[in-house]
DNA sequence: TATTATATTCTGTATAGACAGAACAAACGG
DNA sequence: CCGTTTGTTCTGTCTATACAGAATATAATA
């Protein structure tokens, strides 16, 4: 399977992006291909097409499949794994915040409270440090709690809100 | 100037988790540091308390800087440069935001667009891949317009919006 | 059971980025 | 001016990661 001049394009963006965010250029390639392919890929397909080493492929979907957002799937009359990227672009980024809630934030949560708990109050530095500290705990934590409340809605309310929020900050003006 | 043990758990973790999130460590380290410093810091206190080389201080400040999130100080009667870490909070992450959708998102947008517009209708395969950059490019355009709304806000209106939303979530589970 | 197809894990190499130390540049004080 | 303080840029080394290819494992068919 050849990619057109376009797919290159993408897949090859997307890769660096992907790397500015932390994850690994060929995972977000493979993601990027996966995305705008019409059926389920297997290892062979991937490997024509972006020229990668099977080795390469195997963990790269791996760590997709880490991150819940590709699964394996099968055809009818062949053994080959296929995989699947999640259909649902929103789901999808959804999918990954959480992921990254979980791995990353909640840790960090974690580690603020210790870090508070933790400090010397007869210590004039870690008086202001705690301070400090729970001023970004106390943030991460309304972002979080935020996070939580809209991951519950859907696209299209965003969308509805998006609108619904700009009224009322227009609102919010005229009463100044 | 010596950390706290407390100091030292906190600095080493934000630069691990900086890490995850495409910055490098020292740059986070850095970060943490100026956050729970009461005072500016010079070049010398950084060297000191972090053990890290004069030169790797220098370029990490001047990525901070580019960040938008630290400036130069001056103290009365001493000519070393002193770096100062934006002091709000919420502040310094929007800022972050801010930077991250100009230099990343913005560009993926551009991207997106010339894809779409490139895109060969004749071919049949680019005829899918253009649905499905369509649908991204709708996403990500709309989660950008959401945040240019979002961050308009203060932080306290978030606050009250995440609870004004938690009735209205409330209202609609009650509507169905 | 042997053979082939498929997928994973292991191992060595290559590469990009981080970093220390040196060299350099600029500003200041004597 | 000349030495000293301060800050930046350059250069080489080290390290972590990415990755290819080989070895290994697993499963299917004959």
């Amino acid at each position: 399977m050849k990619l057109t001049p376009v797919m290159k394009d993408f897949v090859v963006h997307w890769g660096e992006m992907g790397a500015k965010w932390g994850t690994n250029r060929t995972v977000a390639q493979l993601q990027a291909f996966l995305y705008i392919s019409p059926e389920p890929l297997n290892a062979d397909d991937i490997i024509d097409s972006l020229q990668i080493a099977r080795s390469n492929v195997s963990s790269s979907l791996k760590e997709l499949q880490n991150w819940k957002i590709v699964k394996v799937v099968h055809k009818f009359g062949d053994r080959r794994d296929h995989y699947e990227l999640m259909k649902d672009v929103c789901a999808m980024f959804q999918t990954i915040l959480d992921e990254r809630k979980r791995r990353e934030i909640d840790p960090t949560l974690q580690i603020l409270k210790e870090c508070i708990s933790e400090t010397d109050t007869k210590n004039k530095e870690d008086r202001y440090s705690r301070e400090r500290l729970v001023e970004l705990l106390n943030f991460i934590e309304t972002m979080s709690l935020w996070y939580e409340r809209m991951r519950k809605m859907s696209i299209d309310k965003i969308m509805g809100f998006v609108q619904l929020e700009n009224k009322f900050s227009k609102f919010l003006k005229g009463s100044k």
